[in-house]
DNA sequence: TCCTATATGAACAGATCAGTATATATACAT
DNA sequence: ATGTATATATACTGATCTGTTCATATAGGA
């Protein structure tokens, strides 16, 4: 099996699913902008749904390998990297093509409790808590005087911040959410004692 | 016409439609969930998307009543009523039935900028933001030195994270993230210099 | 040349979708 | 009692959905 197909067709769904929604985007839809014919999607995919699996797979690789190296171009000390994060989602929110988080656009149209496509999106979200709080444990290691509990409060409250941003740029609230939720980041980690900031 | 019929069909839908979703909820199941007859139905709304666009309108009504009648119960003065907003978020989500914002799922679900729904989900979150202000700037009028851009921009780090905290209480990322929130709020308010929180 | 793997197009099945048509029932006001 | 408004059930249209079937094309390896 040649895997060059099978990437193709999931490269093109993503783009296709984000811009236009997954129950909103039929088969023969795909078959029209991808060129790919639908047969050939049964033979890679059993079902639409596990083709959107592989979508949302490739999107959550794709989106924090590239957020993540954004933040370590950005800056190199933890502190300045906690900050970089917020012009990173800036960066994402000024894409042309920026249609909010496709994680949460899934989990609202696939909300059962027990979906996959519901459940992999939550996984998503942890994933980006972890990176987030592997920051923040490194912060907490250069200024030694924070606790392990501090620096799971702390990184929630800065992902807070990252999710309201997401939020409030795709409906239209705030135009630049990114800078204003670096600007609370900053209040936040001076109220929780981090120095240099 | 009486009102009653159309009231109640408006109100079961909602029920429906929250818990259920949008698209994946046929008006063949709303027959079945509400009892009321299709084509009563379609006397009263001309399409689904009309009757989505009315079920919005209750639950923009429903909800900010709901949640700053509860503000004011729990605090008289503006201080108070700003942590207070993040208390009665709690208590939203340990609703058993909570599913998340139905104005964020509904924009998710009809994302096409030109879409009279997802403007009325829009709509709603700039109202939720005014109630917000409106709070922010009676707390500036009491302490008498904060300028209005100021109350703006702390209105919307206030707002950042109440819409974080939806999403990550939706994507299990926090258990408890309206006390997380409150939290940063908190720190938030000291850091733009409000005196007695 | 022949085999295999992978691709294609096009028609199809069966379900479900939004919305309509028709005929009928119920309740209330005059 | 009779007209009017609102409700109902049921069957239908035509479109669209996911997924399948089948016949065929292409390209590379032995």
């Amino acid at each position: 099996m040649r895997p060059s197909k099978r990437d193709e067709l999931v490269q093109e769904a993503l783009k296709v699913f984000y811009q236009n929604g997954f129950t909103a985007t039929g088969m023969d839809m795909l078959v029209k902008k991808t060129g790919i014919s639908k047969t050939s999607m049964y033979k890679h995919f059993r079902t639409k749904d596990d083709l959107i699996l592989a979508v949302l797979r490739l999107r959550d690789e794709q989106l924090r390998n590239w957020f993540f190296r954004r933040v370590e171009e950005l800056a190199s000390s933890p502190l300045g990297q906690l900050l970089a994060v917020f012009d990173v989602l800036e960066e994402w929110f000024q894409q042309p093509d920026f249609q909010g988080c496709m994680f949460i656009k899934a989990s609202s149209e696939f909300q059962r409790a027990d979906d996959p496509i519901y459940n992999q999106c939550t996984e998503h979200k942890k994933l980006m808590f972890s990176s987030l709080l592997k920051i923040v444990r490194q912060l907490e290691t250069d200024q030694g005087n924070l606790s392990s509990e501090i620096a799971e409060a702390l990184t929630r409250q800065l992902f807070l911040l990252k999710e309201g941003a997401i939020i409030l740029k795709h409906m239209r609230v705030s135009v630049s959410a990114g800078l204003e939720a670096k600007e609370a980041a900053v209040s936040l980690l001076q109220a929780n004692g981090i120095r240099g900031v």
